[in-house]
DNA sequence: TACTAACACGCAAACGTTTTCGCTGAGAAT
DNA sequence: ATTCTCAGCGAAAACGTTTGCGTGTTAGTA
């Protein structure tokens, strides 16, 4: 109904000028006493808030991050965003989240909306098109308008940016060398197509780890799942490509995944397939979501703590946006992963 | 490294004014075609776009949308998000996020920060403290000063606003059913707290499914958990009280939960009790998360359809933002649920 | 009394747009 | 030669702030 009171009508209505009651306001000390308790209370009768746009407008700085991801119904990017809005939040900035649905379009498109002064940097993951596309002008673009920019997850190493990774091949090696321990002779690998980084690194892991116990690396245990599929289809493909994977090989006694979903599917495959799980096969899966722990048996998977890239993230773009000095070297932060035991391992 | 370029930059370069820019740039009749190349030309190939920010201010639109839920890692709410930014962005605005972690304090402050101008309407779903406190000053202030609201899942009755809800009497009512035609004599509820609205009504959706079906609802089975509790200790509890529920009724040979997590957890202590599933007791959740699709068994829910309630929740935010008359009437919108049977049912 | 200094406030510019209005000059009409 | 018309452009206001600087009033000092 009224619209929200500006210091123009406060100024009108106390006799005063603009400027005199934004410095009252303030609590400026070139005002009287009187004059700024008069100001103080009305406007505090009023309920004044600055306008936040005018002040974006004056101070060139939007305190906004632009967050780009590319799909938000997915455990790990929901746990970087309640990071990221966490600290984003204790340091008085707003997140604006786009979601790019792995196209390479629709990143662009939402980049250059975010980009037009609407905020003052940005956090984002690659969505996959764009990586098979490897056409990153957008990114680059981005940077050169002094637009700072913060990769997570899935990172490209050509972009001159801050970024925040976790090792994937050592975090592939915790899970491998743990089936290892555990005595598994003959152990799967379920992953992604090779143009995804943390598929490729956390293969690269895998076998790295194999290498290590001298245990020579059979190419048919390796699953590498296409996944650009939708949803409904998806998982049928995804059990039928597993499955084969199992009857082909009966000697498999351990699976890593390196996705919880992955993981999860295998579990289920290989109890339709009359195999016990520890006891016959073993999984660790990638990412501490909720299937993870509620699956059962409950999962022992990698966990990368989400939580913290988020933090992490919005720290380093928060110091970038703050800095003086905007020509900083890039930093890439690594952040620890864990493994966390549960029942699908003995 | 170079800032964006702005009208002003362009004006100087090219010898005009500042109006004359504008109005090349947006091919106003009034200028010569002749002056309107060179000047679209030179705007081109610095790659102008008019400062979003500059534009809000005057236009005193930001065309975006601020959203408030309670908590980002949970299945429906980021699939409410989804059908929010999806039709959001078809219509040219933007999503800001706001988290309140089920805090009252974070709601308020959430609120203050992005009314202050930096947004044109809210979405949102009531943190559980503020429907515990029920103090609602917040949001009818926030009505008052001529800011549309639209709220979905938890809704409250008492403020004038839209809303976007499903019909969770009758929802409940379906699951139960099911398990009544089932030839379930003795169905367990697990629900939540009175004073969360969902559950409550589906609270009643259960009670009257049975008296309908003239079967005595008997208050031993129905356990009404305590939510405050957080993550860890959490599933400990909620694992302890469904497991005296089904010690001290071995005669319930069905289960509603009034969400997925519920139901799984309840699977899963039956399991571990010796019962089987669906053949001694069948389940029923709520809500189509990534548990329902990949537990085992699958589990038989009720799907909300959080994609359509973001996007008809989008749409009637944005319609009231562009509305000329901002006094029409408040509607209410009721989305369809719809019964999904899986294994966790015969 | 005259001068100075401090105090308290107003003025105006700036952030980047859009848009209304008015001005200028050239060609046409009288 | 004088007036009219109109195309083509510039000036300025407005959106809501902040802030450096200028200015008038008053009190204090010599």
């Amino acid at each position: 109904m009224k619209r929200k009171i500006t210091l123009k009508q406060i100024a009108k209505e106390l006799d005063v000028s603009i400027g005199t009651v934004s410095k009252a306001l303030r609590n400026s000390q070139e005002i009287s006493e009187e004059t700024k308790e008069k100001i103080q209370a009305f406007a505090k009768y009023y309920n004044y808030r600055p306008n936040n746009i005018a002040l974006s407008l004056k101070n060139r700085k939007t305190k906004t991050i632009g967050v780009i991801i590319p799909e938000i119904v997915h455990h790990f990017f929901t746990k970087v965003i309640q990071g990221i809005e966490h600290l984003a939040n204790k340091k008085g900035y707003n997140v604006i989240i786009g979601l790019s649905n792995e196209s390479f379009d629709k990143e662009v498109i939402n980049m250059e909306m975010l980009a037009s002064g609407s905020i003052d940097g940005f956090i984002m993951s690659i969505s996959k098109q764009t990586l098979l596309k490897q056409d990153y002008h957008h990114l680059n673009e981005t940077i050169n308008q002094g637009m700072p920019i913060v990769m997570f997850d899935r990172v490209v190493s050509e972009i001159r940016c801050d970024k925040v990774i976790i090792d994937d091949v050592e975090a592939a090696k915790k899970a491998v060398n743990k089936l290892v321990a555990n005595n598994c002779k003959h152990i799967a690998l379920i992953t992604t197509m090779d143009y995804i980084s943390v598929g490729r690194l956390r293969t690269q892991g895998y076998i790295e780890a194999l290498n290590k116990h001298e245990i020579t690396t059979e190419a048919e245990l390796i699953l590498k799942v296409d996944d650009k599929l939708v949803s409904e289809d998806y998982i049928d493909v995804l059990e039928k490509e597993i499955k084969t994977l199992f009857l082909m090989n009966p000697q498999i006694d351990g699976v890593f995944a390196v996705n919880e979903l992955y993981a999860v599917t295998a579990m289920k495959v290989a109890r339709n397939l009359g195999k016990r799980i520890p006891e016959d096969i073993q999984v660790i899966g990638f990412t501490d979501g909720v299937l993870s722990r509620h699956a059962t048996p409950s999962l022992t998977t990698v966990t990368q703590y989400g939580h913290k890239i988020g933090e992490v993230a919005a720290s380093l773009i928060i110091e970038k946006i703050e800095s003086e000095s905007p020509e900083d070297p890039v930093r890439t932060v690594v952040i620890e992963t864990e493994l966390i035991e549960r029942e699908s391992t003995k």
